[in-house]
DNA sequence: TACAAATAGGATAAATTTATCCGAAATAAA
DNA sequence: TTTATTTCGGATAAATTTATCCTATTTGTA
């Protein structure tokens, strides 16, 4: 569904956001560590997501990555998913025609749209508050 | 969404089932041409769905693949799917946990679950035959 | 039987995704 | 100012997916 990217961004940003919401600013280390992802590879993703202003990174000593406490409830799911994966999921034909179009449709377009739509609009109604809350409760985790 | 391969396997089954409505047998070359996929790459695809007895391979001569009729109808695209992509999509976890379970959810679970389930219930309730009238009518289409 | 047409299957290559390594740059604290 | 810490970014490697090539095998027909 997602590639490895995305869900180890999906991830690192929830984590984020629940150390912003207590005012901590973590490092990579940290997040790899507790999302389980690979450190390289997760430095990557995040560089990535402060490009596209959803986290912000600071360099050098006790530099490390957090988000506005003030936007970490208008960040949508949607976003970072957009970011690192773009827009396929959303638009693209679920056979892979080069476009997905009403007027020259896939013989799984009226099927696969609502399930398309169905997966869009859950992106774009969750945002990273609502996931962050439930790390901190310990009703949901991020690893194993 | 789905990988290249699934998304070949799927046309493919469709433009086989569909000729093999009005009893004829398609060859490798026909289908890649119709489908536009690559020639080899398809071939593999379709031992393999062959492998699983989701179609019919007939070697030599005037061979080719086919479906009989009569299963043309009970041939869901879930089994194709799950054929080639292998049940991950139907089971795993929206974010790359191990497993997926109520006791130990991801924190995107209780809504990935629904959309996920939802795209359970599309592929289980859709079969060859209903796709392939659709092309046969002209309203749906293989490739471009 | 000989030949042509077609799939089977192994080996390999190309492309993409995932992952690692290392030096440069920034920054806070001593 | 020096040092330790930490992100940035380029190069590279490993793994996986996608694609190609070539030979063997099967089978219908002349
Ligand atoms: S054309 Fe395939 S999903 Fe719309
Ligand atoms: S645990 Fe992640 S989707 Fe169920």
């Amino acid at each position: 569904m997602f590639s490895k990217a995305c869900e180890y961004g999906i991830k690192a940003s929830i984590y984020i956001a629940y150390n912003s919401y207590e005012g901590k600013r973590v490092s990579l280390k940290d997040i790899a560590k507790e999302i389980d992802s690979p450190e390289a590879f997760t430095a990557k993703i995040l560089q990535d997501l402060a490009r596209h202003n959803i986290i912000n990174s600071v360099k050098g000593a006790y530099g490390g990555f957090e988000i506005d406490k003030k936007d970490i409830q208008s960040i949508k799911l949607s976003e970072i998913v957009n970011a690192i994966d773009g827009d396929k999921i959303y638009k693209g034909c679920g056979l892979g025609l080069h476009t997905c179009e009403e007027e020259h449709p896939c013989p799984v377009h009226d099927q696969f749209k609502i399930v398309r739509t169905e997966l869009k609009n859950m992106l774009e109604s969750t945002n990273l508050e609502q996931l962050a809350l439930d790390i901190k409760s310990g009703v949901t985790f991020l690893k194993i």
